[in-house]
DNA sequence: ACGCCGTCAGAAACCGCTTTCGATAAACAT
DNA sequence: ATGTTTATCGAAAGCGGTTTCTGACGGCGT
């Protein structure tokens, strides 16, 4: 047997197993399976082994245990970072920090992917989950457009993405119920009583963008209202792309009186245009938002919005992705949580009649205009493409 | 030589330096110099084993190598989570992004600790961090109060910590500075015609906390202002923190006209609760804040504050610590990086006198009020326990 | 021809831990 | 007494790399 005894790492010795081992007279083995739970040794063997563990300081090394057993008891994240959309943005944060508190009951860590050291910026995920021989890998604020998606869904690692709609045979992912959200936005305007609502979206490379977008024309159907293409601008769910889809919408020769926005950071943005140019709200316009961002409650006046569970979303993004990865046979099919609208003080109640009688308005036009999710799609990015 | 050719993880077979040698007709030891770079292998045969490490996408085994070299390109980070003040604060998630930046470029990749598995919940810094081998370490949001403090600040592991003075042979940190800024708020204040001024600050657990308060009573000793305990309140760095301290402000038979809140998350609390009970701002008090969150600007009024530079703290907190890391000898020093007040609309103009004349008023007493740190401490801390 | 040196490869010993599988001995059954 | 379990343990072969050290080989100076 190679003297084994220690080992320097800058200077300093770890005490291995073979320590152990030494000191209790026994075997490596035997020591591993002492420490791995293992049945097969003798009540009196392990409670000394135990003992002289304790009594030695013995921490185990996980970098050599995941070599042995190819499981490294991490979880990988991609954070994408793009447009503030990042670790930086405060929804993301949160859904994340929930989602470290439960894999971090079941014994993982987290690793970040951050590496961007040349030789390293385009290695895909996959090749970058391998290289950690991490056990999982969570997706924040990818966009759908990303190329290495496809790639990722196909291979055999689990993986769960939010926001984002990747199934595979060992992926699956978890999205708020956005078509929904937005439908209780444009429902909520119009029990307000009304009826020329507009939608300020992102550039469609996000699954939320694209779905409550549709949620939108649906709640637009459902209320017998006229879809109108005009009304549809494109705000990138940031705080100026808000901004100056507001001051687009200000041009428009028809004007709404109620505005939707995918998302709070464009409300704000667009609520300081409005303000900056004099109007009122919600007297001049009524804003919706979505999201629940920590700040939408401390604006003045406070944002009315549809709320994303964002703890809710992290632990149940966190108890899916263990499933994926403990019973790999279960064929994952996605999860998505509900949302919540919250009323504030943005919408303007227009008239008191709440009977729903609305939905037979003079407004219900089934017009010409196609009013299939696609056709949305187009003329969106028709849309957002001329500027 | 055994039969080393594929490994499998879940059914899945990777590429090892093995399979390159083989292919190459070489040894796997000159594969490894040619991957890391050695000069001592010939021009032909490094291209030709380059050529078929392409071929067959071979990606390092981290794991492997880490075990190996004892080194993981990876930098531990601890983010302590309690009362809102974890990954959840938007402060320091900010600083973390741009940590993430800088450190990733130099090619690490980030492991947070999550596990908190039964068996692990009371493992200390260094325990935890030599089990997952990191390279280095990022304290955030640790209490000076924590007990494994010491033990990590003698270790020999690179340790950094943000808000948070630890040095120690391979320690350092990085703070904003704190004192300079809540002098700077005072002085501001005193500036507007404010000679009143109050304190909400936290529970003193934090090193910010204790700064901001001595930078306080610096502040007010240079403006010849008379330090008053029962100006001290404890906000604990949360909302309610700040709006409760408010409210017992509220009791003082003798009230402020100026409140310097150390955080900005108790500015807000505290603002609110001073709407709600129907006083204006600035007209009835004025208010800043400190950290300057995104939030901070969207408020009406907007939050006059002391802007904390996230983006470069993330930086600098990034290079201190890769320096620990690759320069042994060093002994590290800590980096404080400047703060800069952001007037807004929270702060009243009670006198356009601006000259600094203003420090010979009446209201300059020597008095017998200690104004020593610790004494102010003490009395925060009586003042706090009292609750 | 001889010794020396620089270049280039590879054998082999790790790194610290897991896990299979066979050995041993005691306990049990026949 | 002999064959069979059962409980307990350890040797050894990995996991996928790195790194030292030895050696082969060709060229070169003398």
């Amino acid at each position: 047997m190679p003297s084994r005894e220690t080992c320097w790492k800058k200077g300093f010795s770890l005490t291995t197993i073979y320590d152990i081992a030494k000191r209790a007279g026994v075997s490596s083995a035997t020591v591993s399976k002492v420490l791995n739970g293992y049945p097969d040794v003798n009540r009196e063997t392990r409670a000394r082994v135990e003992a002289i563990t304790q009594e030695l300081g013995y921490k185990q090394n996980a970098v050599a245990r995941g070599l042995a057993t190819k499981r490294s008891m991490t979880i990988g994240v991609f954070f994408r970072d793009h447009a503030n959309s990042g670790l930086r943005h405060p929804f993301f944060a949160d859904v994340l920090a929930s989602f470290k508190d439960v894999i971090g009951v079941a014994g993982y860590d987290l690793l970040f992917f951050a590496n961007n050291a040349p030789d390293n910026v385009h290695s895909g995920y996959e090749d970058r989950a391998r290289h950690r021989n991490v056990d999982g890998l969570l997706l924040l604020g990818v966009w759908r457009t990303d190329p290495g998606l496809e790639a990722i869904s196909r291979s055999s690692i689990p993986c769960l993405s939010v926001d984002l709609d990747l199934l595979g045979p060992r992926a699956s992912y978890l999205v708020s119920d956005n078509v929904d959200g937005a439908k209780k936005a444009v429902d909520y305007l119009v029990q307000c009583g009304h009826t020329r609502i507009a939608f300020v979206g992102d550039r469609f490379s996000t699954k939320p963008g694209h779905d409550r977008l549709v949620g939108y024309q649906q709640g637009l159907e459902h209320n017998g209202l006229l879809f109108r293409h005009e009304w549809v601008l494109d705000g990138d769910f940031t705080e100026e792309g808000g901004r100056f889809a507001m001051e687009r919408m200000l041009e428009l020769p028809d004007l709404p009186t109620a505005i939707f926005f995918a998302g709070d950071m464009m409300a704000i943005g667009g609520m300081e245009l409005l303000k900056q140019r004099g109007y009122v709200i919600p007297e001049d316009f009524s804003i919706i938002g979505f999201d629940d961002i920590v700040m939408s409650s401390h604006l003045s006046p406070a944002l009315t919005t549809i709320r994303q569970k964002r703890g809710e979303m992290g632990t149940r993004a966190a108890q899916e992705l263990l499933e994926l990865i403990h019973k790999p046979g279960k064929p994952p099919s996605g999860v998505v949580v509900d949302v919540e609208l919250v009323a504030r003080e943005t919408v303007r109640i227009v008239c008191a009649d709440s009977s729903s009688s609305l939905a037979s308005s003079d407004f219900f036009e089934k017009s010409g205009q196609a009013c299939d999710v696609d056709a949305v799609e187009q003329v969106c990015v028709t849309h957002s493409a001329e500027e």
